[in-house]
DNA sequence: AAAATACACAACCGCGCGAGC
DNA sequence: CGCTCGCGCGGTTGTGTATTT
């Protein structure tokens, strides 16, 4: 969308990708599968990088991509998604089958930023209930996040192994990434000697 | 009706990590 | 052990569209 239409001197295409790109890239992955991204548009007869069929395809193509407005229950996984893991899109993607990284990225930024942390903080937070504390007051508290990557692993590893299928209800994603924070909290009892 | 502004989203870029040599 | 390559991720940008003035 940059560059429409526009070509760089590799003489790889750029911007957005037309109906025919797309069929190629769409037929070839069904043809022979996803084998090596940088050598593939060579050979499915694209004038693209790798990196960007690869983009194209994860983003749009793919099968089962969910399109169209998020629902209620989505946006509720993500921002208790994001209050847990910060700005890990693709690990906050593996909550909500069908909806890739960027996207969450891209609704996050025009939807919900505008809320914050800070928000979801009010909405969920019931003086009576201390559990639900759990929503980063502070949204550039990077050494929380560099804590929380450590654990993010356990997190997805748990995720797969939840039952996800699509028809799975949000609250049972969200009492697991409640759960999740439990983990959270034995972590930081444990603690990690040499990390502030 | 036209211009200005805000919003939404596809796509690009750079970086880090892991695997293979 | 160090280097190279490919992949994936997150931040950011640019453009089309909708809304407001």
């Amino acid at each position: 969308m940059r560059t429409p239409n526009g070509e760089m001197n590799t003489g790889l295409k750029k911007g957005s990708w037309s109906l025919e790109e797309d069929k190629k890239l769409v037929s070839y992955v069904n043809r022979y599968g996803i084998w090596n991204w940088s050598h593939m548009p060579k050979y499915a007869g694209l004038s693209r990088s790798g990196k960007n069929c690869r983009l194209r395809w994860m983003n749009y193509l793919k099968p089962n991509i969910k399109r169209g407005k998020f629902s209620k229950e989505e946006e509720e996984i993500i921002l208790h998604s994001h209050s847990l893991l910060g700005n890990r899109w693709s690990a906050i993607a593996t909550r909500l089958p069908g909806r890739t990284d960027n996207e969450i990225k891209n609704y996050w930024h025009t939807h919900l930023k505008k809320r914050g942390s800070h928000n979801l903080v009010h909405e969920t937070t019931n003086p009576n209930d201390s559990s639900t504390s759990y929503a980063f007051q502070d949204n550039d508290n990077k050494n929380t996040q560099h804590q929380l990557n450590h654990v993010t692993d356990i997190i997805v590893t748990q995720s797969s192994t939840t039952s996800e299928d699509d028809n799975s209800s949000s609250t049972s994603i969200i009492s697991s990434i409640e759960q999740e924070v439990d983990i959270k909290d034995n972590y930081y009892d444990i603690g990690s000697p040499g990390t502030v």
